[in-house]
RNA sequence: GCCCGGAUGGCGGAAUAGGUAGACGCGCUGGUCUCAAAAACCAGUGAGGUAAAACUCGUGCCGGUUCGAUCCCGGCUCCGGGCACCA
């Protein structure tokens, strides 16, 4: 019997489940190792073969540091909240928890049915309560902690609040909203209330009036890039910018830890190049202008100070509350109108108008603080509210937005700064500005002379000095929304009185999603918590109707993997002492800026608070790329377009005597063909359409003294030879009926094979679903079961096959091109799987899934099984003593297969493995020394078949419980190498040599060699360079 | 516009330290076995060139460094991803 991989995989996978072999726990005589996969959405599509791509990683991974000696932590859980089980609950009144479950139940069985060693007694869902009381407990830490900017850590507020009492808040520095100063008299004095509202700035948690995308018809606030020119992106809803009271997390307290902390760990490059710009730290300095007749300021954030003296006018944003306060009588009603005009559009929108230059001048002037010159102030949405200051002061010969602003409006450009060396020139005559920081001052007062970089330190110390600026950092990162009017949530355990926001009490979490009648927002546009009955405290508090967004369960999930049943605690300090964090963490790219970075924040804030270890939660992160998906394409034929080509074949070229034209046109008639000669139209067209026009076109034919051909399109499919015939009857003269009625058949679809000649020219590509095509080869049979209409469906075959085209493209249901790992696994197992798709190349790339190279795959896994087998088929392995060959083929697989594993190189290592069955194969080994080890290295690809064949062997444990082979250095020394010799760098032959020999040998070897003559002669050696074991080349000239 | 990746046979890819370019697999061609097919096995397979060899060319393009470059440097082209009036 072939290796019957069907029910060995099913009897191991019962084994492991029931003899709980992946089971972890805390095992301080062994070092730990944490493993984790980005838990998955369970979506109701199911797994595609892209999902475990990234699990197979890791799992091999975990099987790898197991049989390395290392207790492995390796989860899986689901990320239970999301909108697709939402939507469905407002179309059906499905509860959302149903289809979650469902499709949980669906995601279980496929994760299976792979093998994959996750210890699912640690499982978690983040739309269990007994999870999300750790969410809302983190989210109530949260709201009672603050940022201390002194300590560069979250605080307890009773620390805040214990300030205030003995000395105000004017020296507290922290991380907060706008506030205005008090003193601890003020403070004892002030209400309940009062004191809530001056606290809540300092919140990490807080309550804040944001600008929001409400969309009223769906009831919710949408993302910026859901909204697209004022409408929803799903369903095309008005949505209006508003303001609304939101909760949100004062990521930006993190900002440079977040940044700087990437330069701890081992993250891709452009990763972390994406999460730096998402934070967007700028350097630079605030500068504050006075305003000519009043005695207003308008501060200016710049992270060119030393460009200061070039500042030629100021622009603030349309929104900048001093607009309304100093712009002049005679600007007013240009001012109002720009202000309207830009006002509705988003900022998005805004954005991508970027080379659009608008702007209106003030009326007002200011004085730059330097060189006390009055310079005018303009308003220009390229300013932007919501980034530094909503004003800028304009340095149009340094900053190219400033420079085509100030030429479109004819304002003046002052060069500051020069390249090194080189003299000002007349700004007149610039094409662009001069933005880079590099170079000298000039024309800036105190500071001429100096490089850029002194430069801005020495004005923002001036500025200082003087008390007109400071030193300031600014970030691109935004704090965090974290309410959603959604249902499918977290509920935030908080409840308000007076109007002011409390959280409940730990001892209440968790708080449960209560039951509701509808999934939909209120008549009055509440979130849908808001229909729920008695939604209060037990004092009759009312609670919080919003929920929690996506992120708020995926935050912290790693830390609760490491003691998933702990009802006391989120998790025990025993522990998170053991796990500490995430050596190697395997997800998608798309997180980036999203789980990733609110994930980094959340554990920096559990550290804070001492309860995480490790100020970073994945110390490795690799990002599997894509797996794209490969469609298939059928070619339907357009038949007249087909047989208009297939007649045009036979006419050209003078093949029938005379010469055709295509494309004859008589007054307001065209016609397909034309012979002058013998003046001899063809036109064709479908039966029915020449059934009505036959009589008319014969008597114009007749008129015009043509000869007329009219051939129906059905003709072509098995009358090809008299069609022809009638051509050159007509040619010759004879007399031939213009045309032939007959009966109508029905329409049937008709497809022509991917490399019939002309294809392009008279067919369309179509999707047809990939499990009906194999190898590019369509089965016919299936193809005209698919759909109904296909059942009549013809072929034009080439060698008695339909070959089907195809193309790399997303994998959609609506390409047909979804490759499910179930149908794969039925077909080939899952060992094959696993190894098909580390084969496909590095784990970071993206690839397009093929199926056909799955087959080598397939045949691997049985050679591996006869490796075992005789020719009976019976298992029989040998106890003799290895030869050194084999040894030899064990030991460098062991040294391969190793170095790829730490590497991250998975299909290097497949690789490798072939090489070592093949090799062993030709050495006709099946000596028990060299089989036995071969089964423990590659059972973290194949585990399946391992776990058999240790079983075969005559052993009663698991193979994933054995020690990895290590590598004996013995058995790969050579006793002689083969230098490939190249002249000039060219190979030309090869020399086996000693492996131990010298130098100097070697070179004399080489010299002395009868091919070393041909490639020498009339030339003279220069130089002999030889690399130890690597290669000798010779120069000659 | 800016930033980060990438480009190697018909295809997926390999070459870990500047040292035999194309490992391994797919596909294709021929063969063995078979009544036949499947499976399996064997041989060949970068391009040009040749009866076969020899030889020439060849890692997106142009140039450089080097005894030697897929790898390092300079300048481009194309593809993928991210960011985008961020002061």
């Amino acid at each position: 019997m072939d290796y019957q991989f069907t029910e060995v995989e099913k009897k191991w996978q019962e084994y492991w489940r029931q003899n709980k072999v992946y089971k972890v726990d805390i095992d301080s005589g062994k070092p730990k190792y944490y493993v984790l996969d980005m838990f998955p959405y369970p979506s109701g599509a199911g797994l595609h073969v892209g999902h475990p791509l990234g699990y197979i990683a890791s799992d091999i991974v975990a099987r790898y540091k197991r049989l390395k000696g290392f207790n492995v932590l390796h989860p899986m859980g689901y990320d239970a909240y999301g909108l697709p089980a939402e939507q469905y609950a407002i179309q059906t009144g499905t509860h959302p928890m149903i289809t979650t479950d469902k499709n949980i139940a669906r995601y279980r069985e496929q994760l299976d049915k792979i093998g994959f060693s996750y210890d699912w007694d640690r499982e978690v869902k983040t739309c269990d309560p007994a999870y999300y009381k750790w969410t809302q407990w983190t989210f109530i830490q949260l709201f009672h902690s603050w940022y201390n900017r002194d300590t560069e850590r979250a605080e307890p507020i009773e620390k805040l609040i214990a300030i205030f009492e003995t000395e105000g808040n004017a020296n507290v520095n922290a991380a907060s909203g706008d506030i205005n100063h008090f003193s601890a008299e003020q403070w004892l004095q002030m209400t309940e209330k009062q004191r809530q509202q001056y606290l809540m700035p300092y919140r990490l948690a807080y309550i804040d009036d944001t600008i929001v995308n409400w969309c009223p018809a769906l009831g919710t606030v949408l993302a910026n890039d859901e909204v697209s020119e004022g409408l929803s992106i799903r369903g095309g809803y008005p949505v209006e910018r508003k303001s609304m009271k939101q909760w949100l997390l004062r990521i930006t307290a993190y900002a440079d830890r977040l940044l700087d902390g990437l330069e701890t760990i081992d993250w891709s490059d452009s990763i972390k190049e994406i999460q730096r710009n998402w934070i967007g730290k700028s350097v630079g300095g605030t500068l504050r202008f006075a305003i000519r007749d009043t005695e207003l300021e308008i501060e200016v954030f710049t992270t060119r100070p030393d460009t200061v003296f070039g500042a030629s006018f100021m622009v603030l944003a349309p929104e900048h509350e001093v607009v309304g306060q100093i712009t002049a009588e005679a600007q007013l009603a240009e001012v109002e109108e720009y202000i309207r005009r830009t006002k509705n559009r988003s900022e998005r929108e805004r954005m991508t108008e970027v080379k659009k230059v608008s702007g209106v001048f003030t009326g007002a002037y200011a004085f730059n603080p330097f060189t006390e010159q009055p310079i005018p102030i303009w308003i220009a949405d390229y300013v932007l509210m919501g980034y530094g200051t909503g004003a800028i002061m304009a340095v149009p010969a340094h900053d190219s937005r400033d420079f085509a602003f100030a030429r479109y409006f004819q304002l003046p450009i002052i060069q500051v700064i020069t390249q090194k060396d080189e003299e000002p020139t007349d700004t007149a005559f610039w094409e662009t500005s001069y933005d880079a920081k590099e170079g000298i001052a000039v024309n800036s007062g105190f500071i001429n002379g100096m490089d850029v970089m002194d430069a801005i330190s020495a004005v923002v110390t001036e500025a200082e000095k003087k008390g007109i600026g400071t030193a300031k950092i600014n970030y691109r990162l935004r704090d965090a929304i974290f309410s959603r009017q959604r249902y499918w949530g977290e509920p935030f355990p908080v409840y308000y009185k007076d109007g002011m926001p409390y959280t409940l009490s730990e001892n209440e979490l968790p708080l449960e999603l209560p039951a509701i009648d509808a999934f939909l927002p209120t008549e009055t546009g509440e979130p849908p918590l808001a229909r729920a009955e008695n939604w209060k405290t037990k004092e009759g508090y009312p609670l919080e109707t919003n929920t929690m967004p996506g992120f708020a369960g995926s935050s912290g999930y790693y830390l609760r993997y490491m003691d998933p049943q702990n009802n006391h605690q989120y998790f025990s300090k025993e522990a998170v002492h053991y796990w500490k964090n995430v050596d190697l963490y395997i997800g998608g790219a798309e997180h980036a800026t999203g789980h990733l970075i609110y994930a980094r924040f959340w554990n920096m804030f559990l550290y804070d608070l001492g309860l995480a270890i490790k100020p970073e939660p994945f110390k490795k992160l690799i990002n599997q790329g894509m797996i794209q998906g490969r469609s298939n394409l059928v070619y339907r034929i357009n038949p007249e377009k087909m047989a208009e080509y297939v007649l045009w074949e036979e006419l050209r070229d003078k093949k029938l005597g005379v010469e055709f034209f295509q494309e004859f046109k008589s007054g307001s008639r065209r016609f397909d063909f034309y012979a002058p000669e013998v003046r001899l139209i063809i036109e064709i067209k479908r039966q029915q359409a020449l059934d009505k026009l036959a009589t008319a076109y014969e008597q114009w034919a007749k008129e015009q003294d043509y000869t007329l051909l009219l051939i129906p399109i059905r003709d072509f499919l098995d009358q090809r030879e008299q069609i022809v015939q009638r051509i050159k009857d007509a040619i010759a003269g004879k007399e031939v009926e213009a045309f032939v009625e007959k009966e109508s058949i029905e329409n049937f679809p008709a497809f022509v094979s991917k490399n019939i000649a002309g294809r392009e020219q008279y067919s369309d590509p179509i999707n047809v679903d990939i499990s009906l095509v194999h190898n590019d080869i369509l089965d016919i049979e299936a193809f005209k079961k698919w759909q109904p209409h296909l059942a009549d469906a013809r072929f034009v075959l080439e060698d008695g096959k339909y070959i089907c085209g195809y193309e790399v493209e997303k994998m959609s249901k609506s390409k047909f091109n979804v490759q499910n790992p179930d149908e794969l696994i039925d077909r080939y197992g899952a060992d094959t799987l696993r190894i098909y798709e580390m084969f496909l190349g590095p784990i970071e790339q993206s690839k397009p899934w093929d199926t056909q190279g799955i087959e080598g795959v397939f045949r691997f896994i049985r050679k591996l099984w006869r490796l075992f087998h005789n020719d009976q088929h019976t298992f029989s392995l040998s106890d003799e003593t290895p030869t050194d060959k084999e040894w030899r083929v064990l030991h460098k697989t062991i040294r391969k297969v190793e170095d790829d594993i730490e590497r991250y190189s998975f299909n290097t290592a497949v690789s490798a493995f072939m090489i070592g069955v093949n090799e062993l194969t030709e050495l006709k080994c099946n000596k028990r020394q060299i089989l036995e080890p071969f089964i423990i290295l590659i059972s973290p690809y194949a585990p399946h078949i391992a776990e058999e064949l240790w079983h075969l062997c005559g052993h009663e444990d698991t193979v994933v419980k054995q020690t990895f082979p290590v590598c004996d250095e013995r058995y790969l020394i050579q006793q002689s190498v083969v230098y490939p010799v190249s002249f000039n760098g060219k190979t030309r032959f090869k020399i086996e040599l000693p492996a131990d020999i010298e130098t100097n040998e070697i070179e004399s070897a080489v010299l002395a060699h009868q091919e070393t003559k041909r490639w020498t002669e009339g030339k003279q050696v220069r130089k002999i360079i030889v690399i130890p074991q690597r290669i000798i080349n010779i120069v000659v000239g």
